[in-house]
DNA sequence: GTCACTCTACTCGGATACCTGGTGTCCGAGTACATCCGG
DNA sequence: CCGGATGTACTCGGACACCAGGTATCCGAGTAGAGTGAC
């Protein structure tokens, strides 16, 4: 069970868009320097958030990515499942009906007890995830930081 | 983040084990009859619990594979991570420290705040599989049940 | 009848190919800006 | 000096190779049990 290394990607990119000023956007190749990130995949990963409407982007001289809503209506969770999918990690496939221990169907009325207990911890998770946002974030970080990350973004545009 | 498709076969495996009758085992190609998949690879993958001290194998004939504890004592998580490992999938790769906008080592002293959320959210997440054994599992199924599980197991025998 | 030995058949255990999905890269389409020219 | 057209350079967007890890399979080592023969 591993989450692509993109999501560490992501999930910072965003952090510092959201510390942009508004109406100003960044670039991908910025943003790749910034981290010192492969561009083009990077640029690659951005655009899975502009399809979930996290992001929006523009193109042209003077154009890259900033938010599409308020920092405070992104959780962790928007940018984990628009990078990774949504999906369960746990997928049931009905293993209690196959085999010389088949259990009919109307003995499967009821969901498999096990699926529930991984549908409920991957719940948990989502939960947890989804009570981060952004703007959460960006509360615990130093009232300078933004300044800092606005100026060392611009040194190479 | 997929988990891999044999939790599913493991997770019902030790459920199976769960009803046998103390001090009897269960093959591994019984087992994989029993749900028909692969007994060669489910072989494999129960090696896996083993090594993990989950259960114990006896070779030779009317060999095969038990619990190595009681069935309240092994929980879901125990047996997620036996077979996926017990690594977080975000894996934080610290690259707030690299790049043009890298911080200063003394700048790092506190962990990363995002790899913070991400950690909180995966313990969550743990915390929920722990919080449910095989026991509880059995629990929860028809008193009718083990008896016809040991049956049907019985079959190929 | 009892014991020891042998033999068999069955079990686990690890080493070996295959294939999907993330990783990394590239080039093309589109646009906002700056420039240049004419009025 | 001012307006418009043009050219340019920069941006995103999607399509194409590469490689690791899970999936699937095989054969070999070891052992418990049954069978057999001698005593």
């Amino acid at each position: 069970m591993k989450l692509p290394v993109s999501t560490e990607w992501l999930l910072h990119s965003v952090a510092t868009l959201a510390q942009l000023e508004p109406g100003t956007t960044a670039s991908a190749a910025q943003l790749a320097q910034y981290y010192d990130l492969p561009a083009p995949y990077l640029a690659k990963q951005l655009q899975a958030l502009v399809r979930a409407g996290l992001l929006s982007a523009t193109t042209g001289p003077r154009g890259g990515f900033r938010l599409a809503r308020q920092a405070s209506a992104i959780t962790f969770l928007d940018i984990v499942e628009a990078v990774d999918g949504a999906a369960s990690p746990y997928e049931c496939r009905e293993i209690r009906r196959q085999g010389r221990g088949a259990f009919a169907p109307e003995e499967c009325r009821t969901p498999c007890l096990i699926a529930t207990k991984m549908a409920a911890a991957h719940e948990a998770w989502r939960r947890s995830l989804a009570g981060v946002s952004i703007a959460d974030l960006l509360a615990e970080i130093p009232p300078s930081a933004p300044a800092r990350t606005r100026s060392r973004l611009a040194g190479t545009r």
